[in-house]
RNA sequence: GGACGAUUAGCUCAGUUGGCAGAGCGCUGGCCUCACAUGCCAGAGGUCACUGGUUCAAGUCCAGUAUCGUCCA
């Protein structure tokens, strides 16, 4: 064995497992295996992504997942890939073309496409490194790409089987237009900001309206008051004539349920080409649709001597002109919501354009049915509720987008004709007259690509063996922030394409945020990078962190200092297994065979069952924080804390070779099963420390994730070394309260109350002196000793002398603490049991559990007294 | 405007079916005790946001209030 540092150092061991796993083919699935299937399809980041501390708190959970159920044995398969993200990737691409002072229109369509594509093979695989960094056993084999030759084909067979089926159709709707990225966006696809703005009351002869778009006036085409509002029931159904800085306009007034007649004056402008709202109530009054603003958010020929202005400009440009023209009766302060462009933040414009649609409701119907016959598992399952409220409410979903970077729509017109022919195969000529055809110049929204993600990486449309075997996937994990985006769309595509949901479960976990509870952005300048976590402290550590985290809240605040704790949790595994090792140099498992286990042993063995069961039930439970706990509590406070310890008894002082060697066989199992319990979340120290020890397998996530038999609980054991551990610890209470240094050995005497641990006491005392540093009698008929403290644990009295080792003050100051805690303990349950209700009503374990301990409190509090006299 | 979530130790958070309030960090005191000072031992610290209700018993269940946050309109 090679000598080891007493400092864990993780740049020595991560990239060499890494390696060592990816060669032998440890993360490789094969759909042939006769074991259960288990399969987690990843959340394709975006190609254009590099990791961040969302990635890594989803992608660690699942490899947490993967790893356990790899080791459960079962046939895991968690399958990577990345996802082309239309606007995302477009537009970093056409930031590098404006720096060159091109334009995507310089190069063309193709060439701007393939210059895409270009820098996706030299830099889309930034992502995947880092996950594989962070330690990801994916199948990197099955790695896919939404836009891929077998993802495509999959996206265009799903659309040419919605349109046969009538759940597509084009049309001219009002959308969410982004002037940036010039492009549509779907409703989920715009933020709403609160912001301060102005309401504008405008006069329209002898009406005033109040708005904050001003600049739409230009394509009003009506004004609109509600039907029962008396104030102005006179003028519906008239023309009326007004001066308006266009001249004089008519304007005909309609009467709508829609309009709110307690915002502003009760009248409001119809802008049907510029407002949802106003779209629809154009549609029922007939209307013109009269657009003045381009997609480029600057206002077009209609807009009159306004022409070409952008649409803020010409706000202020407008209302400087109706103050001018004693139009504007009053400017008050507003504050307000707007849409803004999820990717940009740039204000949304409303606009009347063409778009392809799916209908959404028939597929809502059974993505709810899924979930409302549990199929589909939402956890936690407060999130089910919010997923019922969309998909009750859902609308249509609008999928083409105006950009030329994702998958083309396959519908071609043919312009002499006036027909669409949508078709798996690309055309050329129309099928109708042989005439020219003309493609779609729009792409499908990245989400329609990415819904169909955990059946077309595993093949589909083909029918494979790994679809076969692999769907419906097990779990998926995930944001909740995408919970509509993506997981619903999933649900929906899946049930319609597979007849069978996408996956059992899904996991949605909180998000991260900073210790202030700010998102992490650019531009507030607060991001945490992963990259460097792992630089500092170590993959592990960073994992375990996450892990550590990851409870069932919806947000997570992220400070380093966590991390930094669990890198020493890193190094106290790392150096408790240096114990362990150097320990079992001399060996000899024969030797052990024939010994007994003692008191120690069993405990560790029973408390490692214990923790076993409890890391399992959290892991099943996805209460990962739990199952972190578990773990760590167990190996720090219990292994190290209080095991290795009391083996330091029969390894260095006992001269019972079979005693120590049984240790070394209680040493080597205890940390080896931790080991393999820790290494979903700590993959590297774990395979490190594990190949050192004397184990038979050849990786550690290959062998079997520890199981914790009922017959492992040692309850005896357990109760047994709980009284050790409280004698031990009442000394050391002693020992810190007065100060006493540990280099001082201490006396202790110590008087039990029954002839049963007077015996269990004294066969025992030689591991409470040396964990207690003291000279311990036991002794049931022992007098006080004169100027002692004293302290009662698991029943038995521990006196310490302390002639010549402290003020006694001290100690009657300590005394007259616990005596107040014993008061106290005493009042509250007598209060309690005194309850006339609580005797009759409450479980009669419950009852007398309460009277032992009063009965318990009290003995201790007259030891104390009587302590305490003896010290005056 | 609607829905959901949060409010527990100085900080960040656990607290699954109601039955003695927990952890990590930080803090205080004592220690370089032969795996580890990225450590060891001991300790202090809480009106569980507020007001009512149900119950023998409420951090936990119910109703309401306040503050903060998220989503939807």
């Amino acid at each position: 064995m090679t000598q080891i540092g007493d400092r864990y150092d993780p740049k020595q061991v991560e990239e060499r497992w890494y390696r060592h796993w990816q060669e032998r083919g440890y993360f490789r699935a094969d759909p042939a295996s006769p074991k259960p299937p288990y399969c987690i399809v990843i959340p394709p980041p975006n190609v254009t992504g590099s990791l961040h501390m969302g990635h890594a708190l989803d992608n660690t959970i699942q490899d947490i997942l993967i790893r356990w159920k790899r080791m459960d044995g079962l046939n895991a398969l968690w399958v990577p890939g990345t996802d082309h993200a239309g606007i995302a990737t477009q537009y970093v691409v056409e930031r590098q073309l404006a720096a060159e002072g091109k334009t995507k229109e310089d190069l063309g369509r193709e060439a701007f496409v393939a210059r895409i594509w270009r820098w996706k093979e030299e830099s889309g695989g930034t992502i995947i490194r880092q996950l594989q960094r962070l330690g990801a056993s994916c199948d990197w084999e099955r790695t896919r790409f939404t836009m891929d030759p077998g993802l495509s084909e999959a996206v265009r067979e799903v659309f040419v089987r919605l349109w046969e089926e009538g759940l597509l159709y084009r049309g001219d709707y009002i959308v969410n237009w982004c002037p940036r990225c010039r492009t549509v966006l779907s409703d989920l696809e715009v933020e709403h900001e609160e912001r301060d703005a102005q309401l504008f009351y405008i006069k329209y002869g002898p009406l005033t309206l109040a708005t904050v778009r001003p600049e739409t006036k230009l394509g009003d085409t009506a004004l609109a008051v509600h039907p029962r509002d008396r104030r102005y029931a006179k003028y519906v159904g008239t023309i009326l004539e007004v001066p308006s800085v266009e001249g004089t306009i008519r304007m005909k007034v309609v009467a709508d349920e829609a309009v709110d007649p307690k915002f502003g004056t009760g009248v409001v402008k119809v802008t049907p080409a510029h407002d949802p709202a106003d779209f629809e109530i154009g549609k029922r009054h007939g209307l013109e649709v009269r657009q003045v603003i381009g997609f480029d958010a600057t206002m077009n020929e209609r807009a009159g001597r306004y022409a070409g202005l952008d649409r803020f400009e010409c706000r202020k440009r407008i209302v400087e002109d109706m103050q001018r023209l004693g139009l504007m009766e009053k400017i008050e302060p507003y504050h307000h919501s707007v849409g803004v462009c999820y990717r940009c933040k740039t204000v949304v414009e409303p606009l009347v354009s063409t778009q392809w649609y799916v209908r959404t409701k028939p597929l809502a119907a059974r993505a709810i049915k899924a979930v409302r016959s549990g199929k589909i598992r939402i956890i936690p399952r407060g999130w089910t509720k919010t997923y019922y409220h969309w998909m009750e409410n859902i609308r249509d979903w609008p999928i083409s987008r105006q950009l030329w970077w994702g998958h083309r729509i396959p519908a071609w017109y043919c312009d002499k004709e006036g027909t669409t022919h949508v078709s798996r195969t690309d055309l050329t000529r129309c099928p109708g007259c042989g005439g020219p055809l003309r493609q779609d110049d729009d792409v499908l929204d990245t989400w329609f690509s990415s819904g169909l993600w955990p059946f077309s990486t595993l093949g589909w449309p083909k029918d494979t063996a790994d679809l076969r075997t692999f769907y419906p996937t097990s779990c998926l994990v995930t944001g909740f922030d995408i919970l509509f985006f993506w997981v619903a769309r999933m649900v929906m595509l899946g049930i319609k394409f597979m007849g069978d949901v996408p996956f059992r479960d899904v996991y949605l976990h909180a998000l991260i945020r900073d210790l202030e509870g700010q998102k992490m952005s650019k531009v507030k300048g607060n991001i945490v990078d992963p990259l460097d976590l792992m630089d500092k402290f170590g993959t592990d550590a960073l994992r375990f962190t996450l892990a550590a985290l990851a409870g069932q809240g919806r947000d997570i605040r992220f400070g380093e200092e966590r991390v930094e704790a669990y890198r020493n949790f890193a190094n106290k595994l790392w150096n408790a297994a240096r114990f362990v090792l150097t320990n079992l140099e001399d060996y000899d498992p024969a030797t052990a065979d024939g010994a007994a286990p003692g008191l120690a042993d069993r405990w560790i063995l029973s408390r490692l069952a214990g923790a076993t069961g409890a890391v399992r039930k959290a892991l099943t439970a996805y209460r990962f924080n739990d199952a972190a706990g578990a773990a760590y509590q167990f190996v720090w406070h219990e292994v190290c804390d209080w095991y290795l310890e009391c083996a330091k008894w029969s390894l260095y002082r006992s001269d019972d070779p079979a005693a120590r060697a049984r240790t070394q066989k209680t040493l080597a199992e205890v940390l080896e099963t931790s080991l393999r319990l820790l290494h979903p979340f700590m993959p590297f120290i774990t395979e490190e420390i594990w190949q050192r020890l004397p184990q038979h397998g050849a990786s550690i996530m290959l062998a079997p994730f520890p199981k914790a038999p009922k017959r492992a609980h040692d309850a005896p054991a357990e109760k047994e070394m709980a009284v050790l551990m409280d004698v031990i610890t009442a000394i050391r209470n002693i020992r810190g309260e007065m100060r006493i240094p540990p280099s001082t050995t201490l006396q202790a005497v110590l008087r039990p109350g029954s002839r049963p641990a007077t015996k269990f006491l004294a066969s025992h005392a030689p591991l409470v002196q040396m964990l207690a540093r003291c000279e311990a009698t036991v002794d049931p008929q022992a007098k006080r000793p004169p100027a002692s403290a004293m302290a009662i644990a698991a029943g038995v009295e521990c006196f310490v002398p302390l002639e010549g080792l402290v003020d006694l003050e001290a100690e009657r100051q300590r005394l007259a603490k616990e005596i107040k805690k014993a008061d106290e303990q005493i009042a509250f349950l007598e209060r309690k049991l005194r309850n006339r209700e609580f005797r009759a009503k409450a479980p009669a374990e419950v009852v007398e559990r309460e009277k032992g301990r009063v009965v318990e409190q009290r003995a201790i509090r007259a030891k104390l007294h009587s302590s305490l006299r003896l010290l005056r």
